[in-house]
DNA sequence: TTATAATTTCTACATCTGTCGAAGTGTTGG
DNA sequence: CCAACACTTCGACAGATGTAGAAATTATAA
C-alpha cells in the first residue's frame, strides 16, 4: 500500500531529524562524522583506517558539558534506533560510527528539494 | 570567538532538525516544498508562479489527521523560528513558503559529510 | 572464579512538547 | 462603525524527553 509506505518513510525521516534535533546528539553525530574516514599508520607502517571512537571517547570529547555515561548511552541509542549511527562491540568497549546509508539518504533528500525549486525566489 | 560561533551554528542546526523531527511539521514542510516552484496561467494566459498555500490550506491538506488551526499555527511558528519557512500576509490570509536558504544550508551540510567519507564502508 | 572495566538498563524526576478550546489580533467588506 | 473571516496567542493538561545515580550486563584479566 503506497500510503502506508510513504507514511512510514516520513516517520523514518522524522525520527532521524528528531534524533539530530537535540544539541548533545547533534554534537555526537558531527563528532562521529569528523572521525569517519581518518587513517593512521599501523605497527608495520601501513596506512589503516582508524577505528571509530568508543562510547567513553564520545562521552569525553563529543560533549562540551560533562554528562553522565548513562546519558550518553541514552543519546547513542536514540541515534542508533534512528539509523544514523552503528555500534559494534570490540572487547569491553563499543565502537561507534556514522551510518553511510543515513548520510546518503539525507543528502539526496535535501538535494531533491534543491533541484525542484526555482533558481530565483520561491512562490512569490 | 570561534567556539561561541560554532556553538550557535550547532544550536541553529539543532533547532532546524528539531522542527523537522515532528511528523506533522515534517509533513507541512514537505507539502510546502512540493508546492514550491509550481506555475499556473494568469488571466492573460501568461505563466506565473503560484502563490504559496495559506495557513488554512496547510491545515486542510498537509496534515493527514484533522488538527485544530491553533495546533497548525503552533507548528508553523516552530518552522518559522527555525528559519525553515517564511510567511507573509496577503489580506486576511497568510501565505507560506519554504526558505530557499534553509534548504540550501541543509543540502550542503549533508553533502559535506558525504564528500568526506570513504567510498567503501566507514571506520572499520 | 573473582575482580575490574566499559557500557547499558532501570528508576525517578523536573522540564519540555503537542494538543485543543477560548479569547485576542488584524483585515476586509458592508 | 460593526460583523465576518483568517489566523495567532493564551491557558491548561496529558504525555514525552533528558538527566543522573544505582543496579545489571558483558567482557577481559588476574
Amino acid at each position: 500500500m503506497v500510503i502506508a509506505e510513504s507514511t512510514s518513510l516520513l516517520t523514518q525521516r522524522a525520527t532521524m531529524f528528531k534524533a539530530l534535533g537535540e544539541p548533545t546528539r547533534l554534537r555526537i553525530f558531527e563528532f562521529l562524522c569528523s572521525r569517519c574516514g581518518e587513517v593512521a599508520l599501523d605497527d608495520s607502517g601501513n596506512v589503516r583506517p582508524v577505528l571509530g571512537p568508543t562510547v567513553g571517547e564520545v562521552c569525553c570529547q563529543a560533549t562540551g558539558v560533562e554528562q553522565a555515561p548513562s546519558t550518553i548511552s541514552f543519546h547513542l541509542k536514540e541515534l542508533r534506533v534512528a539509523g544514523l549511527i552503528r555500534m559494534e562491540r570490540r572487547g569491553k568497549q563499543m565502537i561507534c560510527s556514522v551510518s553511510p546509508d543515513a548520510v546518503e539518504l539525507l543528502t539526496s533528500y535535501f538535494a531533491g528539494f534543491q533541484a525542484q525549486r526555482r533558481p530565483d525566489d520561491c512562490c512569490y
